[in-house]
DNA sequence: GCTATTGTTGACTTGAAAGGTCAAGAATTG
DNA sequence: CAATTCTTGACCTTTCAAGTCAACAATAGC
């Protein structure tokens, strides 16, 4: 039950796209340097993102990447999806009719029928949290961060 | 995202002892044989189940494994957790301090404080779903399936 | 107290996937 | 043309999921 780095490389990709560059093409390098992931590493990432119509790119000197779609629009679930690929419903569920076929084993229909379940409402969670979201949590993030700086904390 | 076949195979498990054997020790054998499952690997699950305070054992003749509380209490999120290790909190959110120091890439603070709140959820739904739940499933599925088969299907 | 039965423990194997690196090439701008 | 930046695809290494195994410990029933 976590991320894998790739997909956290991802999303704090994006969140500096959003955060940083505004419209403009932002170059893997400055990205990579900006939020420590390796670059070569953050390349591959961004190949993904692109098949999966996220991001756009454009080569050349100030060539880089952008969002095709504005913050607003693109969700975690989206991009989770994107790196991890998508759920998979096997067994009685799944769109393998062979593999329906097959399935003659009680338990593994009711397992992965509350699985589908359970993932169809993790999916629509993640699909409720937008990249803009991301941005407003940096933003309150770094002012408490400023302001935090002289402060005593008293529980 | 997707769960480990560990955690399906456990699962599936706790759902065959409730289902089949009411109360009554189990053997891995008979769960292996009837759910399908390398009875091998099962033995390995049922210790970490049994670490988890989930089932309990006896050995000997007509020994086998059964679980410590009744099926209305115990929770698909419980399961998950014991099997594949809480979700963890890097970065800003954990518990351990040096790591807190250390973050310094507001990219991190911001995706792993969107993925506590996200893990958080998917947790509670997790815990709204019982084994007792999974067995009213299970006969359920029975029965659609005995009645289906003389059926033809029209769409 | 012997024996069959069943869980316990921990070491071991294997294949795939995660995580990461690299080099040569193609497009674009100035 | 030359510098810059993405593109493609091959490559590497380490970790872990998934599964196997053997020797041992407890227990029930005779």
């Amino acid at each position: 039950m976590k991320l894998s780095s790739k997909t956290m490389y991802a999303l704090r990709a994006l969140f500096d796209i959003t955060f940083h560059s505004h419209g403009k093409a932002t170059k893997i390098d400055a990205i990579a340097a900006r939020e420590n992931v390796p670059p070569r590493f953050l390349e591959q990432i961004f190949q993904d993102l692109k098949a999966a119509q996220i991001v756009g790119s454009k080569r050349g000197p100030n060539g880089g990447y952008f969002l095709l779609r504005s913050p607003e629009t693109i969700t975690i679930g989206e991009v989770v999806r994107a790196m991890e690929g998508g759920v998979e419903h096997n067994c009685c569920f799944g769109s393998d009719a062979e593999v329906r076929e097959k399935c003659k084993v009680s338990s593994k229909c009711v397992t992965s029928s509350v699985w589908r379940d359970i993932s169809l409402q993790l999916n629509a969670i993640m699909d409720a949290v937008t990249l803009s979201e991301l941005a407003l949590r940096g933003e309150a993030l770094r002012l408490t961060r400023d302001s935090d700086a002289g402060l005593t904390y008293t529980i």
